[in-house]
DNA sequence: TCACATTTGTCCGTATGTATC
DNA sequence: AGATACATACGGACAAATGTG
């Protein structure tokens, strides 16, 4: 019987500056290296790694490209940890709908699917705290529109905490994804606030529909939020 | 009525590297650089930017991460545009994974609302040519296992050949994230032929299904088959 | 097999910019 | 305002890889 192929994976040999920034990464995934620590300066990184500061400066992008540390200049400035994975998932995600030319009909049906799951995964999972945190966004949105101003932010916010009630961090993921990817759609166009008061009536009727637990009816309307949404583009 | 924020976002004064990143990047997506084409050595660009080779360099590592290009030494070498962006999502998506200690079976949750969305679409929209290239799949993977090999990369590219089908690109890209995280998982246990086996009886059954468009039976079977492949871990 | 040219990979030394104290 | 500790950037050099003749 022959051999999984994929043990023989990758064997190209890495570049100085992958095998640092590889290092460090596994330091940061081990937890060895926590969200908030500080990395040393590159001149010192460069003589604990044995290499020259232009070699750390490159493994430096690449973490700053995998979203796993921040720099800072100036007094006090420098590396430290911070987890942005997903910030950078969005970045690329935009640039293939540019290269790839993706519509956004393929995003709406993607995003339909993703929340549809989102919901029928929250209707089992929310706990009281979810629920509290759901209203209490609906009450400042409607605070805000009663000021006559927009509630953007929070609306977008309504369905992120739809996907931390539905307990599965793949869809917290995704769900980041797609309302940066929206978000960016949006920017395109003009917003008005009726779009935001639609929006938080819609959301109103969804928390209603989720704590009663009716799964079918809520999931139709939110089929309903979604499209009309997308026409609005 | 309030301005949106979000139009005062990124002030940030870009640094020498990011601008030239940034200006190849727009380079690329209006076309004016094609997948293949080569751009210069580091020393030309660093000479038409009027730039340090570090410099250069630094951009170069953005553009790599961004999977907008490839980079080769030696005699020959340099850099050729080449798109590899879905590659860099699934590397984050796994990464994203790893830092949110993502379980195996949340990573299942999510895996079947996908995969039912994709056969969905899939029974909808794929054409001859995509039944011919899973039948065809398939027929490699029989013969694989007929002389006693495992067929495990075959097995994989038929959930990616049911995402092609679907012509939903957002889908082909998360269907291949999912491939890959699945390709990880399964790496840390030992694999044996007779798994191979049953997947692609499985593969057959549902390949029957969506040439016949029996969408409901097809859907409980992938899900079956999902799951069996979840037990074995 | 062996030199050779080209290009990336790496190193060192130095200078400048920048944010904080 | 000035001292500071960083990142940012520059220039020149050599090492290593990789096709070509």
């Amino acid at each position: 019987m022959s051999v999984d192929k994929t043990i023989f994976k990758s064997v190209k040999r890495q570049r100085a500056f992958e095998e640092i920034s590889l290092k460090i990464k596994e330091l940061i995934f081990e937890g060895v290296l926590k969200s908030g620590d500080k990395l040393p300066s590159e001149g010192d990184l460069a003589k604990q790694f044995n290499v020259s500061r232009q070699t750390v400066r490159e493994a430096l992008r690449i973490l700053e490209l995998s979203g796993l540390i921040v720099v800072k200049k100036g007094f006090g400035g420098g590396t430290v940890i911070k987890n942005n994975i997903s910030g950078r998932i969005v970045s690329l995600l935009s640039d293939a709908f540019r290269m790839e030319k993706v519509s956004v009909d393929e995003f709406t049906a993607a995003r339909l699917t993703i929340e549809r799951a989102i919901f029928n995964e929250a209707v089992d999972n929310a706990d009281d705290r979810d629920i509290e945190n759901l209203r209490e966004n609906i009450d400042r949105a409607k605070n805000l529109i009663a000021k006559n101003e927009m509630a953007t932010d929070l609306n977008f916010e309504f369905h992120s905490l739809l996907a931390d009630a539905s307990k599965n961090k793949v869809f917290v993921i995704l769900e980041r994804a797609i309302n940066a990817i929206h978000h960016d759609i949006r920017s395109r166009r003009t917003a008005d606030i009726k779009t935001s008061e639609t929006a938080v009536r819609a959301h109103e009727k969804i928390l209603g529909a989720l704590i009663r637990k009716e799964r079918e009816k809520a999931i139709s309307m939110l089929e309903q939020h979604i499209l009309t949404v997308r026409k609005s583009y």
